[in-house]
DNA sequence: CGCAAATGGTTCATTTCATAAAAAAATGGT
DNA sequence: ACCATTTTTTTATGAAATGAACCATTTGCG
């Protein structure tokens, strides 16, 4: 149906905004001819729209960009329990929402995710006339292919093949990916970084996860297993490195997950919920103060590391909405700064964000989002 | 002169050694009509030839093999002093070599890097009839545009553009390169790796340095800085974290660069040079194992870092021969192992290689090499 | 107001490119 | 000798990109 230079017109506006038809063609290398065919295609089929006109000396451009109802898409996120799903459209913006419980057994998930799916056919109403596919991200290891969850522990899954069950299920193409994973494709696609070619996510759940896009892209590794930050050995003085569930002592997430602030909040007598815990350090509390403090010095050193290894533009680090402003967030900047040697050029830019299940969600999205503007899996 | 499709040819034959016509319309997914007139311009010039038949069962097909000898290249290495220039051919081997003392001027380095290549060009007779291309490996940043060394603190150079004065002075395009970056792309394009997709090597010389291969590509980073690995900060207990002329404590290159070793060798009455000091710690001296061991697990800890982050396929770590299988290589592959979380699939392989400053050299000279195969930087 | 200059977008004949299909070549097996 | 099989070349056809001319629409200037 679309051809690749379709696609890459696709591609180009989704990546860098709006822009002409002349545009287009200095910055693909083709003639205005070859443009001026391929957009009046993607015109006629409604993917693109004109917007305004830009004046300038002569003829003023017209800006073409990506309809947003040109394609609807549903993420679904394994990430945390409940399971998340959302309807968006092809800008990312999330049209309906539902929650399901999270099915251990793979036969109940599928079932309960196909009957949410239904639902949220329901809810978009009109805008699910050209839904074109589905997306899961779940935590855990996927093949090759994007089809199977290899294994995940906290699913307690293996070989599932989530993927073929939802295609069959509801007729629409279907991809999976690792939930970290999902998340950076999501932020390339959608978020503010997008058309940035490398930069870094970190996110602060009950884990630590981390994704790196790396030449515009996805770095998978050669298991798939790139980006695991979180069994960095980080042993600064006076951490009393615990013994981590993989063997070794002093790992990051023994420090700096949600789970083990809150085990050690409980140890401490504070409050176990991360957001009364935060509000007690901003009060000055000593304990919650050095117990946040530790926990954010321990993940800035983490980053820091990061940093130094791959070099990117940005680091964008997702946490709960209570750090934010903590001495959590103080600590990792401090740390960070304080181990990146200085570089020539501009440095890397560490950004905070509020970290929300339902990005999980809208990431999962994305991969089908991102198969309907690039005609692959790649942009 | 040639299309990209001549140069994907050249590019798969690189890649994934010699095979037939069939198999490379496959490969590329064009059609047999299309390879057949590709490969008889490419025959023409003299840049492919027929190897051997592969007998089937229909007609046997003939191999294609790129000509080692379609063209020559220089490669320049200023990574230590002295300089060394090689000549190779289009295979990556050494048809001639010489050594020059490494000048700080800059004016005076181009002057003696001039004579060498007039040396070399001599030295290599008919074989430089179709010399291509020039590449410099320095120790150092390097412009985006690969002309220009925007600063090296061992050479003492802020923004030469070495690239435009050589190419003025020779009259062959040349390509400036970082010099762990030229080693990496070199084994990328003629060495044992070559066509494996993602795969890290580090090296050990007075310094420590690292590049990375990423999805085929190099993975330079946001500066030009991806790789660095000499300043993780490795605290493992009983090291005693010494301080690092970056201002941190306990960087890996106060403990096992080169530099470092003979520092602490001396410091102890032991031998500065890493031979006869490797050598004691055969015969099982106690303080020379203590020191090289300590020295082999900080690697490896450096090691596991990067293998977590990155999950390469592989992990080429270059040692001075002397090193090759003593206790500084068992103790880093002890600790990367011990630090390395199991994965689904084959985990990373880390092999050792004998470190010779002409690696510098050879894979300064793939940089044109690379050129002359693919028609970019990319392959 | 009118016209030149400048830029954006379209049309169309032409060329280039890739392909499918058919033919030719080279071999093993019967 | 003859057929099956596979590789490679040739040839006729069709799709796709292009250059150049052309039309459209604005600003700037006299």
């Amino acid at each position: 149906m679309l051809s690749p230079g379709h696609y890459q017109i696709l591609t180009t506006l989704s990546r860098g905004g709006p822009c002409s038809r002349t545009d287009l063609a200095r910055t693909l290398g083709v003639s205005k001819a070859s443009i001026s065919g391929l957009v009046r295609d993607l015109l006629n089929q409604n993917i693109l729209c004109e917007q305004e006109l830009v004046f300038g000396v002569g003829r003023p451009s017209v800006s073409l960009a990506v309809r947003a109802d040109a394609a609807s898409f549903i993420g679904v996120s394994l990430q945390q329990d409940p399971a998340v799903l959302v309807l968006t459209d092809l800008h990312g913006s999330v049209l309906a929402r539902v929650e399901v419980p999270r099915a251990e057994d793979p036969d109940l998930c599928v079932e309960s995710l196909v009957d949410a799916i239904d639902q949220l056919r329901a809810a978009g109403g009109a805008s699910t006339e050209r839904l074109s596919g589905v997306g899961v991200a779940l935590p855990g290891f996927v093949s090759h292919d994007r089809h199977t969850c290899v294994a995940s522990t906290a699913l307690g899954w293996r070989n599932v093949d989530i993927g073929a069950a939802l295609t069959e299920r509801t007729g629409l193409p279907t991809w999976v990916e690792n939930d970290a994973n999902a998340l950076i494709l999501g932020e390339q696609l959608f978020g503010p970084l997008r058309g940035s070619p490398d930069f870094s996510m970190v996110f602060v759940s009950y884990g630590i996860g981390c994704a790196h896009i790396v030449n515009r892209r996805l770095l998978r590794g050669n298991a798939g297993g790139a980006g695991e930050i979180s069994h960095a050995p980080i042993a600064i003085e006076g951490f009393g490195a615990a013994p981590c569930r993989c063997g070794n002592k002093g790992c990051l997430e023994t420090v700096a997950s949600l789970l083990a602030i809150t085990n050690a909040a409980r140890r401490a007598g504070l409050p176990e919920e991360i957001g009364p815990l935060a509000a007690l350090a901003a009060k000055g509390q000593p304990d919650a103060l050095a117990l946040l403090h530790r926990a954010g010095s321990a993940l800035g050193l983490a980053t820091a590391q990061l940093i130094q290894m791959l070099d990117p533009s940005h680091v964008v680090v997702m946490l709960d909405p209570a750090l934010h402003d903590s001495v959590f967030a103080h600590a990792l900047r401090k740390e960070a700064d304080s181990h990146i040697l200085h570089r020539e050029g501009p440095g890397t830019m560490v950004t905070f964000r509020d970290f929300a299940p339902d990005n999980f969600a809208s990431g999962a999205a994305s991969l089908a989002a991102r198969y309907f503007i690039s005609g692959s899996d790649e942009l």
